[in-house]
DNA sequence: CCCGGATCCTGCTGGC
DNA sequence: TGCCAGCAGGATCCGG
C-alpha cells in the first residue's frame, strides 16, 4: 500500500542516508525482483558496481536514484509495489530480512530491498527528457525521467503539474471517477486508500461518471487528494529515522487518521452514518452512504455500478 | 485509442 | 486443530 506519502518518506530517507555513497556490490536474492531490467540481473549488477548514488527522485509511486552525476544518463529505478521497503543497514554484520530481495553493498553498510508480496521491482534505466522541460520529479532538478517512468503522469505534489489540463483530461474520460483517480497515466501517486479518503472529503461517490462532474467538483476532489496526502506525509514522515520503513509501507497516518478506508461498520467522522464497504475492481471501496450517495442510474445513460 | 477485467505473488485470516 | 478459500492490491496485459 505504499502510495505517494509513503514513497516520499522512503525517498527522503534515501536522500538523507545513502546519497554520495558508492555501490561496491549488488546481491540479487530473487531474480524476479529485477524482472523489469531486461538485460537480466547479472547486467544490472555489473553496471551498478562502482557507481555513486547521486540524487533520490520521486514521481507518483515511482522512486529512482540518479547515478554518478546528472550527466550519467542512467538511474536505478524502484517501485515498492504493495509491500516493498528500502532499509538502510549499517555495519559489517548485516541482518537478513526473510523477504530480502536485493542488497546494495555500500561503504560501511547496505541498502536492502525487502518485499514480501513481490509486486515491487528494481531496474537500471536510461533517462529520457521530460516533454515540458521541467524537472522529472521531486528531489532533482534534472529535466528527465527514467524510460520506465515516462508514461507516468505528474503527481498532485508536483509544482509543475498542469492542473487545468488535468481537470479537463479527467472530465473527458468516460469512466468512473475512482478509476480515474487510480489511473497513474492521468495523475500519479494515488492508490486505493487515498482515493477513498479523497472521495470522502469531496463528498463524491467513486462510481460517479467523470464526464458528468462539474469542473468545481473535480477541483475539490483534487484538492482533497492533495490535502490528505500532505497530511499523511506530515504524520508518517519520521519513520525512516529509525532506518526502518513501516511494515508494508504504511505510514503512521494509516492507523490513526483514516475516515473511511478500512472503517466499515464504524461511524463517519462527519455525519455519524455507518461506513460501508463495496466491492470494486476485485478489491474494496469504503464510503459514507450519506456523504457519498450512490449516483442515480437513470437519465444520461451512464450508470454507477457495483453492489447495492 | 480508450476502457475494463483478469492476472501476477505471498502470507495472513476466518470459517467450517 | 487443520485446511483451504478469500483477501490484500500495485501495474500491466489483453480483448472488445
Amino acid at each position: 500500500m505504499p502510495e505517494l506519502p509513503e514513497v516520499e518518506t522512503v525517498r527522503d530517507g534515501v536522500a538523507r542516508h545513502v546519497l554520495g555513497r558508492t555501490v561496491h556490490d549488488v546481491e540479487v536474492r530473487r531474480a524476479s525482483a529485477v524482472r523489469r531490467h531486461e538485460a537480466g540481473p547479472a547486467d544490472l549488477v555489473a553496471r551498478l558496481r562502482g557507481r555513486t548514488l547521486h540524487a533520490a527522485v520521486r514521481r507518483g509511486k515511482y522512486l529512482w536514484v540518479l547515478l554518478d552525476d546528472d550527466a550519467s544518463g542512467e538511474a536505478l529505478v524502484a517501485h515498492l509495489g504493495m509491500s516493498g521497503q528500502l532499509l538502510v543497514r549499517t555495519g559489517d554484520d548485516l541482518p537478513e530480512h526473510p523477504h530480502l530481495r536485493a542488497r546494495f553493498r555500500l561503504d560501511g553498510g547496505a541498502l536492502d530491498f525487502v518485499d514480501q508480496r513481490t509486486f515491487g521491482h528494481l531496474g537500471l534505466d536510461d533517462l529520457v527528457p521530460t516533454p515540458d522541460g521541467a524537472p522529472g520529479g521531486h528531489g532533482s532538478g534534472v529535466a528527465a525521467v527514467p524510460r520506465a517512468v515516462a508514461h507516468i503522469a505528474r503527481d498532485l505534489l508536483d509544482p509543475h503539474l498542469d492542473r487545468p489540463a488535468l481537470v479537463a483530461r479527467l472530465r473527458s474520460r468516460r469512466t468512473e471517477v475512482k478509476r480515474a483517480l487510480l489511473d497513474q497515466t492521468l495523475v500519479s501517486g494515488i492508490g486505493n486508500i487515498y482515493a477513498d479518503e479523497a472521495l470522502w472529503r469531496a463528498g463524491l461517490h467513486g462510481a460517479r461518471p467523470t464526464g458528468a462532474l462539474r469542473p468545481v467538483d473535480v477541483r475539490r476532489l483534487l484538492d482533497a487528494a492533495e490535502e490528505v496526502m500532505r497530511a499523511a506525509l506530515a504524520a508518517g514522515g519520521t519513520s525512516f529515522d529509525a532506518l526502518y520503513v513501516n511494515v508494508n509501507g504504511a505510514s503512521g497516518y494509516f492507523d490513526r487518521s483514516l475516515a473511511v478506508y478500512g472503517q466499515a461498520g464504524r461511524p463517519c467522522p462527519r455525519c455519524g452514518s455507518t461506513v460501508v464497504r463495496d466491492a470494486f475492481m476485485n478489491r474494496s471501496s469504503f464510503r459514507c452512504p450519506r456523504c457519498q450517495p450512490r449516483p442515480r442510474t437513470a437519465g444520461l445513460g451512464r450508470t454507477g455500478r457495483g453492489t447495492a
